[in-house]
Parts: structure tokens; sequence; C-alpha cells
DNA sequence: GTGGTCTAGACCACC
DNA sequence: GTGGTCTAGACCACG
């Protein structure tokens, strides 16, 4: 698995890697019942300690993203795609309200608001992977 | 002055004085000129060690949105509506990009990016001062 | 035989074989000098490693239950009921006991640890097989 | 804060330390608001390393019961009686629960299960922290 | 091979 | 002083 990881960004590591591995599943992009790289196998190519993969785990492990089976490694949860979906709105929304909020306390009006939304929306509509 | 803190949050405390001071700047509430409380008087007010203070007006400062003035304290910066503006949307936009990145990452296409970003603009519009 | 496992679990698969049986053991769900399914006919059954079955007869065997019978397999070792009942009384009080010690240490009197004790009894009866 | 490790026991060191740390908030035996020692401290006082208490600490923060304030340490969640009874008894349903069908599926019927129950009870009442 | 736990030691931001 | 993150290296149970 290619992870793009920076060690200049205020986010920790294991939460840049639980971020990418989540948005592959939320995405569809990894499969149900599909295994991920050992934690072991993993570090080794993004190139970080062996437990900094293994909070990240443990992190998607907690939200049910991922289930941990004995002996064997860890595994895609099933999840219909709406779940995925509604999953990926509530992860959406809840980033989006103190964004708005803070735009608001700064003075600027929802006409506003939208037509910088709708810029930011055709600015990053045809990049790659932004991850 | 007023400022709604929280030592329970991932923000440090700085950071949501100077977030809470900046709105109050960017959306006009402090005239232009007008004198900031001392660093010390804040930090009693709001009851934070000084170097808390001393740190978030450092970083409005270095923003350009307070000057510091020899033995007076600091006084907001005179600008006109537009720069407000301009500023307010650049940070704006600037929070926002990684938000739809994620989202997109996640599987969302624009038409749902554009439901909930309306919802969230409904749901928060009513609400009282958000910080 | 049918037993119901599942890897995703923090119990152990091999303790999870040697419960279900030892259960039917003691249950009287299995004969006295009954013969038990072979190690490899039941790793082949219910999909695990053949020593993993032979970890849970090994249990088993050490605790008395089963009998090894040279180039034959295993055997349900002939016990009286009141024998068979003894064990598994003395199982369930030493499972019991820290239950009880914790629930008291987080401050639950006798009145409240025998309330839900009863509707615990009361929720589980009617359930079909638990394991 | 004295607590009663061993290296002994199936139990990880770091639910060691959250469980009887645990107890003592819903026991109310730590008060709203109270300070926990500092992982540093707690570390060097119980002989573990720095790593395990933060484990155990994380733990605790996740369910609730505690908080970590920026700079100043961990701190008792405020929560009313009711709210801690109430946490307490779903510990102890839940934990009964599987002794409860375990022991069901071995053979033994409601008066042995209330039987044994109650002599747990009385064997326990008059001993010490259990913890 | 797998994940789970624990260690000692380090650096950072925050207060 | 505080907690948060990361490292390297170890041992264990499990399959």
């Amino acid at each position: 698995m290619i992870l793009n990881l920076t060690d200049v960004s205020d986010e920790p590591l294991h939460s840049q890697i639980s971020r990418q591995v989540r948005a592959r599943i939320l995405a569809g992009e990894l499969e149900d019942g599909e295994s991920l790289p050992s934690i072991r196998k993993l570090a080794k190519d993004v190139r970080v300690s062996v437990i900094t993969v293994q909070r990240a785990y443990e992190d998607l492990d907690r939200e049910g993203l991922i289930q941990a089976r004995r002996g064997k490694g860890f595994f895609v949860t099933a999840m219909s795609d709406s779940r995925k979906e509604s999953l990926a709105r509530r992860r959406y929304r809840d980033a989006l309200r103190p964004v708005v909020g803070e735009a608001r306390a700064e003075g600027l009006d929802d006409p506003q608001l939208e037509e910088i939304f709708h810029s930011v929306l055709d600015d990053t509509s045809a990049s790659g992977d932004p991850l």
C-alpha cells in the first residue's frame, strides 16, 4: 500500500496513516473482507515505527472500519455502501461546521461562504489524490 | 474582553484566544486603532497565564492584525473593510480546502458535498457566537 | 460436531473450542465413553488448524474431562452426574467471584448486585445456545 | 495513589491500572474535578513504564471518566452519582451475562445459579479491597 | 507469520 | 511542570 506521509505537518503520523486508509475504505477502494498490509510490513514500506502503524490501525479498529483477526492480521469490515456513505457524510459535516462557524464569526455572509465554497469545489475537482 | 475558553480541547489556549480576537477584528467589532486589553489584564480576566496571552498577541502581531506600541500596549491595525474581508476569505478558503479534499477522497461527490454544505449553513445560521 | 467459532474475538480459537466441548460434556450431551471427533476431522469441520484443535483437546485432557486412547482418539471420561455438577459449580463460582468483586469496588451494594443478577437470569433464560 | 499490580496475571498492566482507577471514580472515592497523579508520577510510584500508565489513562479518557487538561494533567470528569451508578451497573451486567450463559450451558439450573451467587456474595462481602 | 504488551528514552507543544 | 508523539527493540500468545 502506498501512502503519502510527511513529518513536516502538524498532523501526527499515525493520524495521517489512519486518515488515508480510512479514505480508501470509505471510497470502496478496499473491498470488504480484504486484508490490510500487516503492521510490520506497512511500517517497513512507509518507513515508520511498527507502533505508529499499530496506533493507526487501532484507531480504525475502534471506529469499526477494520477488524483484527487472531493471528491473521487486519481485515476491512463488511459494510454496506450506504453505511460507508453515511460515515463519510458525518465526518465531512463535522469537519465543515467549525470552518463555517469561524468564517461567519469573521464577518463573511452566506453568499460569500457559498461563492468561495464553489470556487474551492472547482479548484480541486480535477486534482489527483489530495491526501 | 469576554472570551470563551476551555482547557479540555485539542486547541491550545493561546490559539483559542487569538482566534476569537481575530474574528472580532475581521468582523469589525473592534475599531481600527482601538487598544486591546493589556496582556496582564486579559490574562487576569480570562484566568490564564500571562505567557499564554502573550503568545496569542504575538500570533496576531505576526499576522499584521494588531501592532505593539512601545509602552502603550497593543492596537488594532488600521485596515480597509475590503482588506479585512479578503483576509477572512483567504482563511476560510484555506480551511475549506482540506475538508473538501478529504470528503472527496472518502467517496462523496459534488452534489453530496453541496447538499451537506447547505445543511450546515442552515443549521448554524441562527446560532449565537460559535466561538 | 457443530461449534460456533469466530476469529474476531478476544477469546482464542482453541479456548472457544474447549469451552463449547466442555459445556456439552458437563451438561451430559456427550455420553460417558463417547468418542470425540478426531482432531483432523474436527479441524476440517470447523475450518481451523489441526494444531488449534489439538490444543483444545489437550486442555480438556489436562482437566480430566476427556482421555486419549492410543491410536483410537479421544473419549469422554466417565464421571458421575454429581461430579459433573460439582465441576460446573466450581467453574461458575470462580468466574463469578471477580465479577462481583469488581462491581462492589465500583460502588454497587448487595441489593443492586442481586437485582441485576436476577434481571440477567431472566433476560437470558429463554435464549438459545449462548456459546 | 496506591495500586495493586501484578505481572503474573493474564490481565495487561495498563488494564489493571485503568480498572482500579475506574473503580475509585465510580465508587466516588475520587471527587469530581480531582486531579489524578501525573502519568510520570504514577509510573514512578507503581514502577511501570510511562507509556503503560498513559495507555490506562487514555482508556479512561475515551470512556469519558477522566479528561486531560492542557498542561495541567488529568482530572476526574464531573458526573452525577446516578450516572456513575448507571455505568457501574452496565459494566456489571455485561460481565455477568457470559458467566451466567456458560454456567447454564454446563447444565446448572436457575436455583443452583442463585444459590452459588448468594454464597459468593456472602464469601466476599467482608473482604477488603479485592482489586 | 500475525497482533498485543511492555520497556526505556527521546523530542515536542503547552502552561 | 504537563500530556502527545515517535523511536527501536523485546517478549508473548496465537495460528
